[in-house]
DNA sequence: TCTTATTTTCAGAAATTTTTGAAAGTTGTA
DNA sequence: TACAACTTTCAAAAATTTCTGAAAATAAGA
């Protein structure tokens, strides 16, 4: 296989996995395009490269933007916006867990603590089965939560982050 | 707040939270319903109680049993089916992780894999690059993998499991 | 200031996903 | 076997999400 198409086929497969990612196809083929791409593209390389409009690329870059996988770079002497991905894949991994756990955790852990707060609740066998699925998804969605945040916050440190490199 | 009241939001909520989920709405919903019922209840109970067909009611509820989610019970004496959902919540959470890693982790490993025998990869600039960002996520993945099928491990080894509790 | 290059927005179009409902299929009973 | 009770399937409709493209907004240089 040749490189070009190797890249093509990256693009391709990167965009079916951000749909199940929870990220839309064009967004993730935006990403991956620059994943692979050694030098800064500009919206029209993009718009080019992909066959998309230009509203559609961009919204999604700045999308990518907000996720902080992707940065505008400036060219000297070049008026156009160029950008890149952030390559350093650990990072990108923890982006997409942030944003997803924002979408995915976050809401779950105020909808199950708001519900506990029914009428009478145990004085019946139902609402104590109910109250009981409550807790137990809040303590499991406290967990989690935790978990991530270390997560991410281990990554973000960058002291750390160093330190754990001079030792893998 | 009303239990029944309660139930209704709590419904609601997890139809939403299960399409951030890569779930869709109505399988979440028969979830929820599931989750909040003391009773097994049937496809006819489900339709009523969410207003959706049977067609769909059924293809969601097959959904959630391939998922290991919902169980089929019977009652003797009846001819219809019940379902029940499993109530551990760590169950459901391992579930659901698992399934996950089967859409979004599985393929993302086996495209990248592929995607390393480019030919003379190693000669130009571009094509190292290319090698090292693959062998990159090809190392997380692998790694991501790893953890994933500890996870669901631990949990599904009963022993281990109880052991577990007995010490929590 | 005006002109021109570039980015952003957003209403409608297109694509995709989900749902319906009626017909076909299955299973248990007589 | 015939029937009734129930489940499954699937083509078409509805709902939702994504994309387009042209117009509006912005920004840089003359």
């Amino acid at each position: 296989m040749k490189l070009e198409q190797a890249k093509l086929e990256f693009i391709q497969s990167w965009g079916i996995l951000g749909t199940q990612w929870g990220i839309n196809r064009t967004m993730a083929q935006i990403h991956a395009l620059l994943l692979v791409s050694a030098e800064p593209l500009s919206s029209d390389d993009i718009m080019e490269e992909l066959q998309i409009s230009r509203g559609n690329t961009n919204m999604n870059i700045r999308e990518l933007i907000d996720w902080q996988l992707v940065e505008k770079v400036l060219k000297p002497g070049e008026r156009k916006e160029f950008f890149v991905a952030d390559k350093d894949i650990w990072n990108v991994a923890m982006r997409i867990i942030q944003e997803r756990k924002k979408k995915e955790f976050d809401p779950l852990l105020k909808t199950v603590t708001e519900l506990q707060s029914i009428e009478g609740g145990k004085s019946t066998k139902e609402g104590k089965e109910f109250l009981q699925t409550m807790e137990n998804l809040e303590s499991f969605a406290l967990k989690g939560d935790k978990a991530l945040k270390g997560l991410i916050a281990a990554n973000e440190n960058w002291f750390s982050g160093t330190l754990l490199k001079l030792f893998k």
